[in-house]
DNA sequence: TCGCCTACCCGGTGTTCGCGGGGGGGCCCG
DNA sequence: CGGGCCCCCCCGCGAACACCGGGTAGGCGA
């Protein structure tokens, strides 16, 4: 399934899919509510394998579709297929379930193999949106270059405090006085260049320092 | 540059590359510890743009030596290609700087391909690989649609909050008294379920409740 | 060996925070 | 119409916070 607003870009793609006969493009809609009342109406017909989702489309956006994608057919998978490299649309996308995200400057084998790829149970991914995710992961799993920025006592004390202990209560459970609890903050105030432990918690996870109780190897 | 210790496929590989006019195998060696050395007795020689990286090599192994590379090559990138497609490697890799994960099952054009996407700055993931990469890093970003969870104003003043500004500043910057930025921010708490600021920016950064800015992937 | 830096430990002081009260007006909705 | 939520304002108190001081131990280059 192809939803795509723009007549020519969508004539272009379904002209390039028919090209391919392991390909089948089964029905293209301008509209994600056109698109999705189309998946209603047919309650016991057949569901599209993978949807193609332009992010940009009138109405309904492609990221608010893509839930409702998912609900309507919960096997299929969703590719972004969009102009937009905006770092929060990639990210929204992902959190939301898709399986692939593709620009429209992308070669049309690109997007036939990114297809193929994706059917069987792998990602497709633009190269340029594969770095900044790579980036991005990079910097929030525990091994980050940045771990040397705090010691390991003072990170220990950040974490506590983002868990919302009172110093009083990491002293406590450190095992250390109130005023060395105390101390320790100030010098992760002055490694992050903040003022106060809002901000201390803030900065940490911009950097990537939390690791989020990072267990999840999968 | 290519580090592979098994002479076939390194024999495979090398004349894939040579068949391709913009790459130009410079070196190939068998472990890591001949091509860094390679590295270093070359002191203002020129050093490789690219790095296809196997992570199981006789003596140190790939995973060792990536940050070696980067060391003695800032400009490289280092593209793994392996056969390995563990989880805990592809991470491992990823923390590490690698710009790339391919397998040794994919196809030549793949590889070529993925050269020349790293080369212009992007990245290169094998299908499955990227599919693990999405499903990683969609468990570590905000779950649900929490927008609902806090109204704009409250959001707005977490944000102030986590820049560091007092209670007493984001009155005077909104305009407001110092008691009403008081009470949202109590509001704010009870809806999180925290008792403090550090917890509350903790928590907003879990749930996702800030917005990343619009920067551009370019 | 001497300084210099860093991490880690501690006590005291003035300011801010968290929370308990008390109000008011605007909006939607049953 | 009352009841719900949101936003706005005010007061006071005890506890927690941010920053000041000083002190020990270890690594490192001159």
């Amino acid at each position: 399934m192809l939803v795509e607003d723009n007549p020519r870009y969508r004539e272009v793609i379904a002209l390039a899919l028919k090209q391919e006969p392991d390909i089948q493009l089964a029905c293209e809609f301008g509209t994600a509510e056109i698109a999705l009342r189309s998946l209603k109406d047919r309650p016991g017909g057949e569901l599209p394998d993978l949807v193609l989702l332009d992010l940009h489309l009138p109405g309904m956006g492609g990221l608010e579709a893509l839930p409702r994608f998912l609900g309507a057919a919960p096997e299929a998978r969703i590719v972004i297929l969009t102009q937009s490299d905006h770092e929060a649309d990639v990210l929204r996308a992902i959190s939301l379930g898709a399986s692939g995200y593709l620009l429209k400057s992308s070669t049309v084998t690109a997007l036939t193999d990114g297809i193929r790829s994706v059917m069987k149970g792998g990602a497709s991914l633009d190269a340029g949106v594969a770095r900044f995710i790579l980036n991005t992961l990079k910097s929030r799993l525990p091994t980050s270059d940045s771990a040397g920025l705090l010691t390991d006592r003072q990170r220990e004390i950040l974490a506590l405090l983002g868990e919302g202990l009172l110093k009083k209560e990491i002293a406590g459970r450190l095992g250390i006085s109130y005023a060395t609890v105390d101390e320790h903050v100030a010098h992760i105030y002055a490694r992050l260049g903040v003022r106060n432990a809002p901000a201390a918690v803030n900065q940490a996870h911009l950097l990537g320092l939390f690791p989020h109780s990072g267990k999840r190897i999968g």
